[in-house]
DNA sequence: GCGACAG
DNA sequence: ATCTTGTCGC
């Protein structure tokens, strides 16, 4: 029991933005984690024309990318998807899910943006301060935030900036092909965000983190 | 007011 | 997110 759930189900767009207010000034934007043996992805799937949120996380093996232990949860979907609200629609179940584990992660890299967000809480933050733990934003796309054209070798990055601010970083996780956007979730800095975001890199554009979780979550 | 807009 | 097979390119 890792987790401190007090989400409310039918929360307003007002009170949904005034609880991101609150949160995002617990987030931690330096390094403060342990040895990092374990590395877990989180993500989530719609069943039942979207009225049930399936949640999946997986841990592996770090560095050596191997899946230990996996789970899920399924839940009713009780949040709509706005643009900027993405955590009130996925982290009842996404905690639910990481509250069966019996190996918790060092480190879990979500789905979605970290503070790469308008008011600095994206989902990977906002999950990261619910269960206190070091989070990683691995988005496949952008929300807000400017940057430089990437070059197209597999490593390259650039700094993602919003008001004049570094949010994240654009990283190139597979030459030739799209880049990813990596930001601070929770208790890790963005240099070392980026690392381990490389670290789990193999073949594809996607860390095996986020790759198994998508499997898990999706599969029915 | 007009677009943009994680999954 | 999800609907979906083969196909073009490195």
């Amino acid at each position: 029991m890792i987790s401190n759930n007090d989400f409310s189900s039918n929360l307003s767009y007002e009170e949904a933005k005034i609880i991101q207010q609150q949160l995002r000034h617990q987030v931690i934007t330096k390094d403060q984690l342990q040895e990092v043996n374990y590395v877990a992805g989180v993500d989530v799937g719609f069943k039942d024309n979207y009225k049930i949120t399936q949640a999946a996380v997986a841990v592996l093996k770090f560095p050596s990318l191997e899946l230990v232990e996996n789970q899920i949860a399924l839940i009713p979907t009780n949040f709509p998807y706005i643009p900027g609200f993405l955590s009130f629609r996925e982290i009842p179940a996404l905690l639910k899910a990481i509250d069966k584990l019996t190996i918790i992660p060092d480190i879990i890299l979500c789905d979605g943006q970290g503070i790469a967000h308008p008011r600095r809480l994206g989902i990977a933050s906002h999950l990261g301060v619910l269960i206190d733990l070091p989070t990683i934003g691995v988005a496949k796309s952008l929300l807000i935030g400017k940057h430089e054209e990437v070059p197209l070798e597999k490593g390259s990055w650039k700094p993602l900036i919003d008001k004049k601010e570094i949010i994240g970083a654009v990283l190139r996780s597979r030459t030739n092909v799209k880049p990813i956007y990596v930001s601070i979730g929770h208790k890790i800095s963005l240099p070392t965000a980026l690392n381990f975001v490389m670290a789990c890199l193999t073949k594809y554009r996607l860390p095996e983190t986020t790759r198994w979780a998508d499997k898990l979550a999706s599969d029915k």
